[in-house]
DNA sequence: TTAGAATTGACAAAAAAATAACAAAATGTT
DNA sequence: AACATTTTGTTATTTTTTTGTCAATTCTAA
């Protein structure tokens, strides 16, 4: 079981790795204790050679003649994904979907800490969602100043959110999940993960015109 | 400009389409009226080749030595994403993130109406969401008979979801956006698009490490 | 009006990703 | 203990996606 670190890996294969994760978490669930590639494959709907081409990535997990270990394997992904690291975040735009994000308990499951919210509404300053202080956007240096901070939630208008993302950047944090539909422009050290719901909304859109047309004829 | 219905078009070119949209969107309301692929290109950082070749699957709407015409692409592509058309849609789990999605404007205005909210908590059953109604789960099947649905919005745990989108399907519903981290074992006439958004972070997570770590060394 | 610049659409090439194939190793059965 | 079966890890092949190239066309400026 040696790591493979020479050759980058590809966003593709990150990408499936919360899938296998969640999957293999089902799997301690019903107390399955081993799994094969074919096994796996035919329960998650793809290849059991992309599942073990994915995993080799990052080292030889299984055993041949037997599969994998279910915990093993689920403590190995874990692992890859840093589920025993911890993340400190803040969340910026306590609207709707600031709410809905910090109402949400799984993400400290996970490794993630929303230590703060802040809001350029005074009336929501002072406010607490989900035991974390709405603290004023104006009083985000000071907080960072003080508490190291990993990750911004970006929850504010479209509009606004290249201002806060410079904001953000600008005081060292280097990681960005953003939720408004506007791409941010910023520099190649900063990461930033997109969640374009409308975008997803509007593929699924497609997707069913499609279907629904096709049948048609 | 001829439209080429022969060939299948990839996935991957679909999920680019709302990015484009965007884009073109925004150069609208800059008054700008043309645009060369090279342009377009810089501005979203891809390559003009990916943006030509994408354009080409549903026809040749550049001209040569001009480039395109920025209100004509963006009806294009907005006819190609169905924007003109208008689709039905219901919120099932009237929690954080189904709050949060019914009180969100802009489906609206992409084609996509909210016309119901339903839950199994009968606290939340007879309240109102941003001028939707939130009903009992128990009458999503009268609800249906009545009104054509096309969506279903789905905002439950884990846990349920996979029941819930039984019962969705049933009724004849085609389309899901599913937002529980549960994949959903259903049958190929169901179209289904997946927000992950743990996995999405878990992403975010793996990317700043690796990014961290990498200028550590 | 004409020459040179710009730019597309189509096709070719390259790169990346997914799938298949298979030798090697371990399992499990008789 | 022998041997057929299972299953991995790895390499090869195929498929898909992205990028590069260029003739043909249109624009534009003089
Ligand atoms: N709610 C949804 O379901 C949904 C869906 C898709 C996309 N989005 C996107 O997510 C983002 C947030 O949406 P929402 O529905 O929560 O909006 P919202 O209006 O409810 O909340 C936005 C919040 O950001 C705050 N804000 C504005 N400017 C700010 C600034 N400069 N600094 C700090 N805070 C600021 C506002 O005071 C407000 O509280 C938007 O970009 C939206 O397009 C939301
Ligand atoms: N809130 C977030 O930020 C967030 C983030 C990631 C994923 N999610 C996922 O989105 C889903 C909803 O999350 P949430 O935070 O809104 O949860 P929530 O608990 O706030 O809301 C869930 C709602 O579903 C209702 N419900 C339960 N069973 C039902 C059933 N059988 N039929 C109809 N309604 C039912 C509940 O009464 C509740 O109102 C979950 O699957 C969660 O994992 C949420």
């Amino acid at each position: 079981m040696r790591k493979k670190e020479e050759k980058k890996i590809s966003i593709a294969v990150i990408r499936r790795l919360p899938r296998y994760f969640r999957y293999l978490s089902d799997l301690i669930k019903l107390d399955i204790k081993r799994i094969s590639s074919k096994e796996l494959s035919q329960r998650m709907g793809i290849t059991a050679s992309q599942i073990r081409q994915d995993l080799n990535c990052f080292g030889g997990f299984g055993q041949q003649g037997y599969g994998y270990n279910v915990e093993l394997l689920y403590d190995e992904i874990g692992k890859i994904l840093g589920i025993d690291k911890r993340f400190s975040c803040i969340i910026i735009g306590a609207g709707n979907m600031g709410n809905a994000l910090a109402n949400y308990q799984n993400f400290r499951n996970r490794g993630y800490d929303i230590v703060g919210i802040f809001d350029a509404d005074p009336r929501k300053v002072g406010t607490v969602i989900n035991d974390i202080k709405v603290y004023h956007i104006d009083d985000l240096e000071s907080f960072v100043a003080k508490q190291h901070v990993d990750i911004a939630i970006l929850t504010v208008p479209g509009s606004r959110v290249n201002e806060v993302a410079s904001k953000v950047t600008a005081l060292g944090i280097k990681g960005i999940w953003n939720f408004s539909p506007t791409d941010l422009k910023l520099g190649s050290d900063i990461v930033v993960e997109n969640v374009h719901l409308s975008d997803s909304l509007m593929v699924l859109g497609y997707r069913l015109r499609e279907k629904l047309n096709g049948s048609e004829q």
